[in-house]
DNA sequence: ACCAAAGACTTACACTGTAACCATGGACTT
DNA sequence: AAGTCCATGGTTACAGTGTAAGTCTTTGGT
């Protein structure tokens, strides 16, 4: 029975939206769960809102950052792809992931090396941020379908709906999940390198430089 | 004071979530602005749950479906513009977009439409519903950024960050909302563009014919 | 030994979704 | 006209929620 704390309960929290979503965190049951009740929570927590916001930063500071290296998309794909596991980890606490920007120490630091790896990409700076924050979108929102759409038993089959309205839908191809995910990520890759003013890739010797520049 | 029916119900369900947001609607709540007790709701809508779901769905059937054109790039930003305009309309309401996968018609007519532009772009069938989700899930983690992001009183400012674990968050500009999403759809409709096969634009009298088969 | 403060507990309030049951009025059958 | 049914809405009740306010209890410093 250790101390109670702020991250004791954080991290209490987060279990517990592990094993029963988001709504199965209350304050009483986080309480519960370390030995206490609900109220004392009170003393390291101003109200239940900061304790999302933790459990928010909490998992974000989860997703490992690839160290770089001389190929900006695989940079990026690892990013993408690392962000989306330690999402699916959480499929609960992920949902509070679209509603809460995130200006914690933590998230800087992972946006920061977003944007390092799209000035190596030779992305213009006007565009970066939006680059970058449509790339994180696309992940969350993805990790949101991933995980909901397996709750509908399995997808809808649209080779079933009628043919003469949906002529499209009806010939689409339903990738699998993994493979849709890396299909969007196809998608953004190519609209970076259309967007990097110079066609041909960098020489090896500024793309050093760039690198040696932390 | 109308007959209740579930239409007058979602209706005033989605008033009071306009006005209030999200966590302003409770069954009692939407029950006094029709004039009636919360248990009477309960005879036309099974559960809460399944009342946010016809919300979801009355607001994504007000999105406008743009009239196709000769350009694909335009219709696609058209669409996307439509779907953000009437996400900004609802701010409480999209919060439901991200975990609700959406299965009724007037979603699937939609995402026919999303599919029919991405034919006219020349884009292979494996990848186009991946790109079509793609597209909107930046859509919608957009909105609520935006919504979200002005909430926070105004944005942290990154040039006040420590220079030496920042350098490229300090040099970034942080663009308005709506220049942000339209640099995040340039991304996007680049790499689309330069995932459909053929490099030279599509003759027009093919362009015709794919319009003509609806 | 005393005091102060910090940490946890208790009680209480207004509110939530919804299960179970009850009342009523109008339509339909006979 | 009488009797039946049932759709529509009301009532009560229960378990659970976040959290404000106040109270005990333990602990560390002097």
């Amino acid at each position: 029975m250790g101390k109670l704390s702020r991250e004791a309960i954080v991290e209490a929290a987060v279990r517990r939206i592990d094993a029963e979503g988001l709504d199965g965190l209350s304050m009483r049951r986080v309480g519960k769960d370390l030995g206490v009740e609900a109220m004392s929570l009170y003393r390291y927590v101003p109200n239940k809102t900061a304790l999302l916001d933790a459990i928010h930063a909490s998992v974000l500071e989860e997703v490992q950052i690839p160290a770089p290296t001389h190929d900006w998309k695989s940079d990026a794909r690892r990013l993408a792809t690392s962000l989306l596991d330690t999402l699916l980890k959480h499929p609960g606490a992920m949902e509070l992931f679209p509603t809460r920007p995130a200006y914690t120490e933590g998230s800087l630091d992972r946006l920061e090396a977003s944007l390092a790896i799209l000035e190596r990409a030779g992305m213009p700076e006007p565009l970066r941020l939006a680059a970058m924050q449509s790339l994180y979108l696309f992940v969350v929102g993805h990790a949101l379908f991933e995980t909901h759409a397996s709750k509908v038993g399995d997808d809808l089959d649209y080779r079933s709906l009628p043919a003469g309205r949906y002529p499209n839908l009806r010939k689409a191809s339903v990738p699998a999940a993994r493979q849709s995910f890396r299909h969007g990520l196809d998608v953004w890759v190519r609209g970076v390198e259309a967007s990097a003013p110079q066609e041909e890739p960098q020489s090896l010797t500024s793309r050093l430089r760039s690198l040696r520049r932390r």
